[in-house]
DNA sequence: CACCTGATTGCCT
DNA sequence: GGCAATCAGGTGA
């Protein structure tokens, strides 16, 4: 899938290759484990809700809400292809190499912040979008990174060529 | 109210 | 491979 975004009239978008599941009170992992907070409101919204947080003071984390509303359950978009917009990735990264290749760095190069938690990724300003085409790849799955409980689960997702490079628009 | 830690990144050796 | 940056949420007194 696409994520793409448009802020003050920049569009900019990535295919998504690295995402990792994160689920409510029956994973220790999550934010939602203990409960409904005011950072994690948005992960009880409805699927198509963007759960956008801070992580160590410095940087931001997009998620996409799964689940229905209620149930808190998203997926942390750890990573992905510039697609379109890549200049403006560029002049918001500060260089031109490991644009979007880490959950943190997705955001800033599309320019999400806090700003867009709770919005929706359908008409919202972060967008979910199905791939211009479908190409041939493989999805690996292995336990989820940075985590110190939950570790266990095999929720980490992510995209490569078949030959096991990899994704890069070619 | 004090303390601790984190769904990370980038720079240093 | 190691570690600092940087701060709000979460926890416990």
């Amino acid at each position: 899938m696409r994520l793409t975004t448009a802020f003050d009239g920049i569009e900019a978008g990535i295919i998504i290759d690295e995402a990792e599941a994160y689920g409510g009170s029956d994973d220790p992992a999550s934010h939602a484990y203990r409960g409904r907070t005011a950072r994690n409101a948005s992960m009880f919204e409805g699927a198509g809700t963007l759960y956008v947080y801070r992580i160590y003071g410095i940087h931001w984390c997009a998620n996409i809400v799964t689940g229905p509303e209620g149930e808190p359950s998203a997926v942390l978009i750890r990573g992905g292809v510039p697609a379109i917009g890549r200049d403006a990735m560029i002049q918001r990264r500060g260089s031109a190499g490991h644009l979007s290749d880490g959950p943190g760095k997705v955001c800033q190069a599309l320019g999400i912040t806090g700003v867009a938690d709770g919005t929706s990724v359908v008409g919202g300003p972060v967008r979910l979008a199905a791939p211009t085409k479908r190409l041939p790849i493989q999805i690996q799955e292995s336990p989820r990174i940075g985590i110190s409980r939950g570790t266990s689960r095999r929720w980490r997702f992510v995209a490569r060529n078949v030959d096991g490079s990899s994704l890069a628009l070619t």
